[in-house]
DNA sequence: ATTTAATGGTAATATATATTACCATTAAAT
DNA sequence: ATTTAATGGTAATATATATTACCATTAAAT
């Protein structure tokens, strides 16, 4: 039993975000359907009443809270460095983020929910993966007037580095397969990739060495 | 109003069928839990009575339905061709396949009820995309043996390709950003992601050329 | 001091729907 | 011919839950 009642000058707004984020938190629990107005009045410490004041309805509600949490994206790059520890670097942190439950949980829901919230999943990319894709193919852009990566669209560059980045680990940890993976893993992960990524199949066997030197990376070979 | 009473001989597991393909049309259609049973009644010609006596509700129902399109996978690799045209035909067929409506709306429903029914899941990528690689990984072993690339854990090359081939434009189209790409469209997919497989970066701007031989692919290069 | 805005708590309302029950009907089984 | 199995059609049952209504309460606004 919480105090009824007006709230005090400049707390009118508290509620309304404990409700976003109790929202937050149990529709990543129990997905869109399973998830009734009741649990969140209670975790949020608000009658019903109120999360209707503030919002349209349930549908209105997730809307708020997916949006609240869609302008995740990675922008680690440096052009400073050398190519593939830039990449190594950007490349671990995102595969970390977009690994933790909470990511995979809210692509989960989005996913399953995309027919009957079509625009969330669209807003949801454009504000996330889309400007980190963005971030890449402008990284790639100054390599290229570096004298790397020539001749190629940045944008397919950049997209191609990010199905190297995902792996099938990726898409297996999306279909709820594979476990969690922790910082350690993460970085084999990533170097597996970015392997892959600058050496092709010719160095993928190096996947966990750190020292990518002894052979010569494709785009420089070129030059 | 249907014909009442006792099938004919023969005719008994006629409306079993009929519930079935009902289920799987109406499922893709609408998702789990936009859909009544009512609905899958009234499209089967069956009364609810048929459906109850045949599967264990709506959630076996779902199961059985699942279950019965789990069992879909890519064999079409030669090894008596050359290894290009080879994985650029493989690529063409499995890309066709899982970018159908279809098949996007399956995963995505499977997606959606990962918590709901977690095992499904599981199942049908052991029995659809899991069967597809362990294909490739042969596949791979074998051309090693014609000395091909060499030094690398088959299982890994195959999930590489498998990710080059995906490329971004499945995680978008599964997002439900992207159109359903015709045949045509899908040949210049395949043939981008097969070129950045082969030859990486070097390449990809041949990615619309059939005629790769024009540079020699790395595995060869370094036979 | 009085009025108004915002809230809590609870119950009522409306609706959807999975599941079961019941009777009539048809054809197989005997 | 009689009994039994399988079905259609419909209604009843149980349940869940989104949304709204109502009154009491608190503090701001005047």
């Amino acid at each position: 039993m919480i105090k009824s009642g007006r709230p005090p000058k400049g707390k009118e707004l508290l509620s309304r975000d404990r409700i976003l984020d109790s929202g937050l938190k149990l529709f990543l629990e129990h997905g869109y359907g399973n998830l009734n107005m009741e649990m969140i009045a209670k975790d949020a410490h608000v009658s019903m009443r109120t999360i209707y004041s503030y919002f349209e309805g349930k549908s209105g509600l997730f809307g708020a809270v997916i949006k609240r949490c869609s302008d995740q994206f990675v922008d680690s790059l440096s052009e400073h460095i050398d190519t593939e520890k830039a990449l190594i670097t950007f490349g671990k942190e995102f595969i970390y983020r977009v690994t933790r439950p909470d990511a995979v949980r809210i692509r989960t829901i989005l996913i399953g929910e995309s027919l009957r919230f079509p625009d969330l999943a669209t807003q949801f990319y454009a504000q996330g993966p889309q400007l980190t894709l963005d971030k890449l193919a402008e990284f790639f852009q100054k390599k290229q007037q570096q004298g790397y990566f020539t001749n190629l669209d940045t944008n397919r560059l950049a997209n191609h580095f990010f199905s190297c980045l995902r792996s099938e680990r990726f898409h297996k940890l999306q279909l709820g397969l594979e476990p969690t993976p922790n910082e350690a893993e993460v970085d084999v992960w990533v170097n597996e990739a970015v392997n892959f990524f600058l050496y092709g199949y010719t160095a993928a066997t190096l996947g966990t060495s750190t020292e990518g030197d002894f052979i010569q990376p494709i785009g420089e070979a070129i030059l």
